[in-house]
DNA sequence: GTAGCATCCGGACCGTCGGTCCGGATATCC
DNA sequence: GGATATCCGGACCGACGGTCCGGATGCTAC
């Protein structure tokens, strides 16, 4: 890793992502897409895959790393609505959307992470996870609500988007993208007004 | 199956249960107990095992189905606030309080089932997924929300109950059962009254 | 009690998977 | 073009879920 990489080096990684890529996608269950798949489909030797990557996991999250890596972006640095100037209402919704709307369109990688990706599954003590919850239990405070209880409402709105809840809404409900984006908004500024037993 | 089990097919069924339940309940991750170490902890053959339950999520299914029998059971046939002649609202909030409290004394069950116990990650494919949502949208229904929506509320519902979650706020969060459940009926009281864009 | 039979048992066995290892190939630098 | 650090490929390994069948065991009829 020191140094500079080698061109080879760089070229195979490159085709193992598409390649894992391409057959998460066009699989229904990840457990169906082995490691050797991957490797055979980039026509790279396994060990390639293995030293680049360390194991399954660190496959499945690099692939998701990449996707979410815009969205961070324009988190941290774009412009309203997702950006830092938002209010924090606005701002919770369009990263509740932006969330659902990438796991709409990557929902073979996110079920593939959320599910047989960890050694358990320990979604929650994902990085990435661990990173939004932060944020939105920060916007939740900054929005007027109870400190003590912005943790438990943040955890909420992301259980309202996890991929697999997602993926049932449409392959098996037959939802439109556009049916279940309307709902998440209403669901999420309807849970932001949230108030704990007992009241503030 | 058909006519009379034998006394020692008996005998070891209810071993195997029992292994596999003390085992799972011992481990954090579901992946670290394999059939070859519940089979030998029963002091049985795999064969057995196997013959018994089909496949390895035969097994963690009917060791499901057996701590949600009294439940299912109260919910059809018991008193309120969780039977049938209970009024939806407090009814729906008894269920999930139930469901919550399930999840909570059996977290190393339900997480192998939610997650390593089906092919995939079919959650809400599962008969008891299914048959709880159907119930829960029927509920929301009756106790006044928009037919077309009552199924999305039963499904944010039902998230908030997941077994990751909970064991989430369990042992990394360290909350308390009671704080979780106090929580969860304010949640599901709120989200009761949630209407969906453009009203009803 | 016991003979005969259906049922059940155990564990050797199989194919596959994630992950390791190292002899040989290749890029890079001078 | 040669030296060398880096990288590659695929044979290999242990473990796992699941299968199979010769032998053992509980049941029933007499």
């Amino acid at each position: 890793m020191r140094g500079k990489e080698r061109a080879d080096a760089a070229r195979n990684r490159q085709a193992i992502l598409d390649a894992a890529d391409r057959l998460f996608a066009d699989a229904t269950d990840p457990h169906e897409v082995s490691m050797d798949d991957i490797a055979a489909a980039a026509g790279v030797g396994k060990g390639t895959l293995f030293r680049r990557f360390g194991d399954r996991t660190g496959l499945i999250r690099h692939l998701y790393a990449a996707r979410l890596a815009p969205l961070r972006d324009q988190i941290e640095n774009g412009p309203p609505p997702l950006g830092p100037s938002g209010a924090p209402r606005e701002r919770i919704a369009a990263i509740i959307d932006a969330i659902a709307v990438i796991k709409l369109e990557n929902a073979h990688l996110m079920i593939a992470l959320e599910g047989g990706g960890a050694p358990a599954h320990r979604l929650h003590e994902t990085a990435d996870y661990v990173a939004v919850h932060e944020l939105l239990t920060d916007l939740v405070t900054a929005s007027g609500g109870d400190p003590r209880y912005a943790g438990w409402v943040a955890h909420v709105l992301l259980a309202a988007v996890r991929a697999d809840l997602l993926r049932h809404l449409v392959d098996v409900e037959k939802r439109s993208h556009a049916e279940i984006r309307a709902n998440l908004r209403a669901f999420t500024t309807h849970t932001l007004s949230f108030r704990p037993p007992g009241g503030a």
